[in-house]
DNA sequence: CGAAAATTTGAAGAATATCAACGACGGTGG
DNA sequence: CCACCGTCGTTGATATTCTTCAAATTTTCG
C-alpha cells in the first residue's frame, strides 16, 4: 500500500522545484508522502465522472487525459496531463468528480490519500500555496481551451494545442529542443479540439505541407517553432511558467 | 480608500455562508476586510489581460465577464460573473492576468488588496480553503464550457448556458423560481458560446418557439424548467452546489 | 423625439460533419 | 517468419451547421 517513490523520479518535486527552492524539510515531507504506485495500460479509466474519491492521482509517467461525455456519448477531452500533473487535485476540496480521467498511453500513476495531502498542506504552507497555484494554472489552461475551441478555426486550433503540449513537456524536461514523443492519436486530438478525426487529419496534413510539423510514429518534430507559434496564435503567458524563455522561446 | 461594505450587502459573506457556517470571528474578519468600492457603467474594463494587479475585484452587484481576444481581435468570453464572484482571484497566486474582466451591466465592484487577502487566508484556514474551493469551482465551470463549446451544437449550447446562469443566480438568491433579470445581449452570448450574433438570435427564436423560454427586455422566464434542462443537457453537478435540490430542481 | 444599440431577416458561402471505404502499420499467434 | 487482425490514418463525396454580409426593424434611453 505504502510505496514511497524514488526521489529522482518524483515529477511533482521537480515541478515544485521549478517554482521555488524547496527547503530540506519541505523536500523530506514530500518524499515521505505515502503513495500507491500503479502501472496502467493505455485507455484505462483511472477515475470516473461522478466518483467521490478519497485520494488523488499524480501522473508519474505517460499520458492521460480528463474528459466529459455528452448525453449522446460524445467525448470531450478537457485536458491532457504531463508527468507531474495531478488531474483530480480538485477532489481535495470538491467531493464529486465532474470529469473522468483515463490513460492515453501506458502510464505510471501514484495515488495519494486526501488526508495525507491535507496534512501536508497544513504543515507546509508554501507547498499548500504551490498546489493551489497548480490548480489555478489548470484553470488558466481551461480558459485558453475555451478560447481555442470557441474562436479559432481547425488549423489554428490544432497548431495551438501542439504548441502547448510541446512547451509543457519541455518545462518538465521531457522534450528536447523541438521534438517530442506524443502518443496521442488523431481521434484523441479531435476529442480535445471539438472536431472530428477526419478534420484533424486534414488540418494535420496542411500543417505538414506548410512545413510546420513533421510526424513519424509518435514523434513530433517542429522544424520552425516560430512559424508554428504564429500559426497557432500561441502566447505561453497563460501557462504561467517561471522560466518561459528557456522553454517557450 | 478604505470603505467597509455594509454586512447585509456583502455577497461574498453570503456565498461563504452557503458553504459552511462562519464563526463570529471569521465573520468579523470578513467584515473588516478593507475594500475599495467602485461603481461602473456597462462595458467598462475592470482589469486587462496582461495586467499585474496587486488587488482582486469582488463583484458586489451587476454582471461582468472575463474574456480573451484572438490575434484577429475576436472576443471569447470565458466566464460570466454573478455577484459574490471574484473573477480574478487567481491573481493572488498568478502574477500576470491571462484574461481581461469587464462590466456587462452597470456594476458595483469591491477591490481588495492582495496582502489583505493573504493575511485573511493566513489567519483563517477555513476561509482560505473556501476561497481555494471557489477557484476550483470556477475551473469546473471552465471545463463544462470547453465541453459546451466543443461538443454541443448551437441550440443545446444556448439552452445550457441559460440553465447555468439561472441556477447560479438562484444559488445567490438573485432569481425567483424560474425568472431572472439577465442584462446580457445576444452579441455577448455569442462571444461566450463561440457563435455569431446571428446564430444566437436564430437559436433563441427556436427556444422561444419550442416554448422553453420567454424574454421581455432583460427578463428571462423559463416556463418549463425540466424541458429546458433536457434541451441543454444540463446537469448541475459541475457547479458543486451545497444545496442543488433547492436551487436546480 | 431622435439617435444609438440591439434584434431580426434573407441570401449566399465557408468550415466542418457525416458516411463509407481503403491503406498502412504494429502486434500476436501459428 | 508470415499471416492475420485490430487500430489508426487517409481519402472522396455529400450533407449540415454555422458564418458572413447587408439591410430592415425594433427597442432603449437621453
Amino acid at each position: 500500500m505504502h510505496t514511497p517513490f524514488h526521489p529522482e523520479y518524483n515529477p511533482l518535486i521537480r515541478k515544485l522545484e521549478s517554482i521555488f527552492t524547496l527547503t530540506d524539510d519541505e523536500r523530506q515531507a514530500l518524499l515521505g508522502l505515502p503513495m500507491q504506485v500503479v502501472a496502467l495500460k493505455e485507455n484505462q479509466d483511472i477515475v470516473r465522472e461522478g466518483d467521490r474519491p478519497n485520494r488523488s492521482c499524480l501522473i508519474l509517467s505517460g499520458f492521460a487525459c480528463a474528459y466529459k461525455l455528452t448525453a449522446a456519448g460524445r467525448r470531450q477531452i478537457v485536458s491532457f496531463t504531463v508527468p507531474g500533473d495531478i488531474p483530480d487535485l480538485q477532489s481535495l476540496h470538491l467531493k464529486v468528480l465532474d470529469t473522468g480521467v483515463s490513460s492515453i498511453s501506458p502510464c505510471s500513476v501514484g495515488f495519494i490519500q486526501h488526508y495525507d495531502l491535507h496534512d501536508l498542506c497544513g504543515s507546509w504552507p508554501r507547498i499548500a500555496a504551490a498546489l493551489w497555484r497548480e490548480t489555478l494554472i489548470d484553470a488558466a489552461i481551461f480558459r485558453e481551451w475555451v478560447m481555442n475551441v470557441g474562436r479559432r478555426e481547425g488549423y489554428v486550433r490544432l497548431a495551438h494545442i501542439l504548441c502547448e503540449l510541446l512547451v509543457r513537456l519541455r518545462a518538465m524536461g521531457l522534450a528536447e529542443d523541438h521534438v517530442c514523443e506524443l502518443p496521442i492519436t488523431q481521434g484523441e486530438f479531435a476529442d480535445a479540439l471539438g472536431m472530428t478525426t477526419v478534420h484533424v487529419n486534414r488540418m494535420m496534413q496542411q500543417l505538414r505541407v506548410a512545413g510546420l510539423i513533421q510526424t513519424k510514429g509518435n514523434r513530433l518534430t517542429v522544424p520552425d517553432w516560430e512559424k508554428l507559434k504564429e500559426a497557432g496564435e500561441f502566447d505561453p503567458t497563460y501557462l504561467h511558467l517561471e522560466n518561459p524563455d528557456e522553454v517557450a522561446a
